[in-house]
DNA sequence: GCCGATGATGGCAGCGCTTTCATAAGCGGG
DNA sequence: CCCGCTTATGAAAGCGCTGCCATCATCGGC
């Protein structure tokens, strides 16, 4: 052994092997074209050896690092992991991995986020949330695919893959209607999306005849934990709503929990409905109503889309609608 | 503008500004040992013509990635969100990203994720959890820091970082003996850690004087929804518990929907006690009783270290044990 | 007025891979 | 038995940066 504590290279392993080390890069990154014997080879010297190649020269080299990046705004209580973890999965089976960025509800922050991503010459760009002008306009310049995703902006950077939230909260107005429902009160989060949803449900609500509806607001993210304040307030409302619309699962569970230790039934009291299908969803006593985004499909049309050419042709096309599901259950 | 669409690098930028590339690369590193007029002069051309540094190309030459990668098992509910959001923001203060790898519960993932972590040259890796023999000699051999978190095992790798599970469930056991319960029933998740944790309960318990608790177990991660089966498993048992000692935060407040579902007082009729402190725990009704860890802590902790040298030396300064706090609230 | 510090900068050799382009076999048909 | 193909491999030029060493003013002290 000549433990000289390098790191073995590309090289020492084609020498080792008799072969070049243009042969050793096929063979990793592109098995079938070496001849089979030649890489029996060179696979038993890379395990002798053990071999690490290195993906900052392979990625210099090649203009491509095989990193993705993906930029949310929080991890806890986040209406994006589903998406996520779908997404990491799926890159990770082809050989990519995932650059998280933790966002915040700052636009200075993801712009720094933006550019750590640039200069990691990422593969492409994922991100859920607002940005500064200026590094959307960077964004427009560049080549890499920049893929938003849970929304479906007017004119798109480069790629969107959401849905309407503005239908969604037309949606929810239509299905309260519906039920019977006549003092809607909803609870938005800051935040562009929640305000389209909340827009949306407003204008079909007063639409349909319905008076305006009363309204409060969160912090992003709507959590569990805000359900108290917002219930209080809920409590002071004269008349008492019969339905509360909230901007998540999460707060719709505190909703239900606050209004369940005040004494009320939910539904029969007051109705809940959430957004976003989390499991607890699913799970509550009683179970959520709430809209359902399909993540697991927009993952997939996301990676779908890492593969294909960013071209800014045909600007339509680069709108995918993943729709959503209103999934009627108990709480609503 | 030469607009020849190829990117420009850190040599256009030298010659731009009239100084040597090497400059430039001080002043990108290092702004202090460049004079201020050149600084200045740099500083505007980087601007002007829209320089993004290459990381690869960097990470490369100087053998530093700026990248870590992180290693849990979930995104959703999981326990660790808290620590790696904090890990993730105070990393970006450092300029530092973040590679997330999701392991799901196999060991393989686990080594294909550390594979690519070292083909990318992260300055560190933080994980949580279990590996191979093959995978952990690799990681012994190797150099790079390897930080083991949320558990303290006989023989780091590196360095670990976190508590002592057994020692979480004997201060459980004596918290429920003072507060005179009798019967406690505890569910456990699938996994290490939390078998440690019902060990050490199960432990003390018994050397306090009481009975072997009733036992169930829960596939990992331990969620909200799984309260359902477990909490029907309960009402099956003959006494019923007087309190149920849950596997995380999440589990345990789905206990106590379904207790109440069942038109049980918490924890009059039936306690319960959580772990892991996640923000919901202190704004359930009731209030949860749990185990606080800091996650924080542990984050800033790994952080530090990703700074010193590994060394082998002094095998046991290579476990830092940031405790516990049991919180007690209103649910046990 | 000379000397060793000190501070600012340039030159250049890599870092470890990928990727043309070129070359060398192997092969079947006329 | 030679030709044109296909298939397998090699040679070498970068990819864009960093870090060491050398260079060259400047400057205060004696």
């Amino acid at each position: 052994m000549d433990d000289t504590q390098r790191k073995p290279t590309l090289d020492d392993v084609a020498q080792r092997a008799g072969v070049s080390s243009a042969t050793v890069s096929r063979f990793l990154n592109n098995p079938d074209v070496v001849a089979k014997a030649t890489a029996e080879r060179i696979r038993a010297t890379i395990h002798e050896i053990g071999y690490i190649p290195n993906m900052l020269a392979g990625g210099l080299a090649s203009n491509r690092s095989r990193l993705v990046a993906v930029l949310i705004p929080h991890l806890s209580d986040s209406i994006f992991n589903d998406t996520i973890e779908n997404m990491a999965e799926e890159l990770a089976a082809a050989g990519t991995n995932v650059m998280l960025g933790l966002t915040g509800v700052s636009t200075e922050r993801t712009a720094k986020l933006i550019m750590a991503a640039l200069s990691r010459r990422v593969d492409a760009i994922i991100s859920t949330g607002p940005m500064d002008a200026e590094t959307e306009d960077l964004l427009r310049r560049s080549k890499v695919r920049f893929i938003q995703i849970w929304e479906l902006p007017e004119d798109p950077i480069d790629l969107a893959i959401g849905f309407s939230h503005r239908a969604v909260g037309r949606d929810i107005a239509r299905f309260l209607a519906t039920r019977g429902y006549r003092h809607p009160h909803i609870i938005t989060a800051e935040g562009k999306r929640a305000a389209l949803r909340r827009d949306g449900f407003c204008e079909e609500w007063i639409a349909g005849g319905g008076a305006t509806p009363t309204q409060d607001s969160v912090a992003i993210p709507s959590r569990f934990g805000q359900a108290r304040r917002a219930f209080a307030e809920i409590r002071r409302l004269d008349p008492m709503p019969d339905v509360v619309v909230c901007g998540s699962d999460y707060l719709a569970q505190g909703i239900i929990v606050e209004a369940q230790f005040a004494g009320l039934k939910v539904p029969d009291d007051i109705a809940v409905i959430g957004f976003g299908n989390a499991s607890l969803a699913g799970e509550m006593r009683p179970t959520i109503t709430t809209v359902d985004i399909d993540g697991a499909r927009i993952a997939r049309e996301a990676i779908a889309a890492i593969g294909r050419e960013r071209d800014g042709s045909d600007n339509r096309d680069n709108i995918v609608d993943v729709g959503f599901r209103l999934i009627a259950r108990e709480s609503a």
